[in-house]
DNA sequence: CCAGTATCCTGCAGGC
DNA sequence: TGCCTGCAGGATACTG
């Protein structure tokens, strides 16, 4: 589900329920395996008694930090989704993580398809951490534009597969990247080194500009995603070609073809995009 | 180095 | 109504 803006949408969230409470105690931690392995003696350690600050964002992933040395690592993966709510609040049967805040409310991990994770990072661990420690760029980052294209003039690999990759730049998904492909007229199968750089520079700044747009309307909901106080995202109905093969191009009316790239679902239009 | 596939999971839509 | 198949916002470990 989530990719950047998702995250993002969550992160600002976070900063205006989360920040500043107080974790009391850890009210149930799943036993059921996520990507990574939930730590309920550690967190049950570490937790209670520490106040949240202001949480990051890096790429997909979230950080939790408190007034104390460690942080939470967040990975929402394909349904997973992070909230602060009610103590009243139904729970469902997908939740794996609940803490007890100083306000009454309760900060929520639940993930449907267990593809997320949550993982406690002592401090020191998060530069060496297999998650973070790969990971390309920020796509928003403004340099992004002059620096990216010419690493991926040097890779023979589809550019959808590029932008995919955390390692190149750190946060785009499927979504986005079919998006951005289709904003900078750019057919997903073309190699990185078939493009001019006057191009994938157009690609990134079309990356860009759609994270942005997404960012500004709480991010994309197609069925699971909701921003941390439960709330959609309304990017959905703004997007162009992602879910609509077999419709008509936005941009010349010639139908939208789907096909398959790096084992992910891709929408594209033969006329506009070369 | 690269491409393609399978894998981890659950839920839902569509076809029959 | 039920059963079956394919597909889904991600990441990684295989194979060839």
């Amino acid at each position: 589900m989530p990719e950047l803006p998702e995250v993002e949408t969550v992160r600002r969230a976070l900063a205006l329920h989360l920040s500043g409470r107080r974790a009391d105690s850890l009210v149930m931690v799943s036993r059921l395996k996520l990507r990574r392995a939930l730590q309920p003696a550690l967190l049950a350690e570490r937790l209670p008694g520490r106040e949240f600050l202001e949480p990051r964002r890096r790429g997909k992933y979230l950080l939790l930090d408190t007034d104390a040395p460690g942080s939470l690592l967040v990975h929402l993966g394909m349904t997973g989704r992070l909230t602060v709510t009610a103590r009243t609040a139904a729970r469902d049967r997908h939740t794996h993580l609940v803490a007890a805040l100083d306000n009454g409310c309760q900060l929520r991990f639940s993930d449907t398809r267990r593809f997320g994770f949550v993982h406690w990072l002592e401090p020191g661990e998060e530069e060496r951490d297999p998650s973070l420690s790969l990971l390309g760029p920020e796509p928003l980052d403004p340099a992004l534009a002059k620096q990216l294209p010419r690493l991926l003039k040097s890779r023979s690999v589809p550019v959808k597969s590029l932008l995919l990759d955390q390692r190149m730049l750190a946060g785009v998904g499927n979504i986005y990247a079919t998006e951005a492909l289709w904003r900078a007229r750019i057919r997903p199968t073309r190699r990185g080194d078939q493009l001019s750089l006057q191009r994938l520079e157009r690609l990134i700044i079309a990356v860009q500009e759609v994270l942005q747009e997404a960012i500004e309307l709480g991010g994309t909901t197609i069925r699971d995603f909701v921003s941390a106080d439960t709330s959609a995202g309304y990017f959905a109905n703004r997007l162009q070609v992602y879910g609509r093969d077999g419709e008509p191009c936005p941009a010349c009316g010639s139908f939208l073809r789907r096909s398959v790239i790096a084992g992910r679902s891709t929408v594209w239009c033969g006329r506009c995009q070369r």
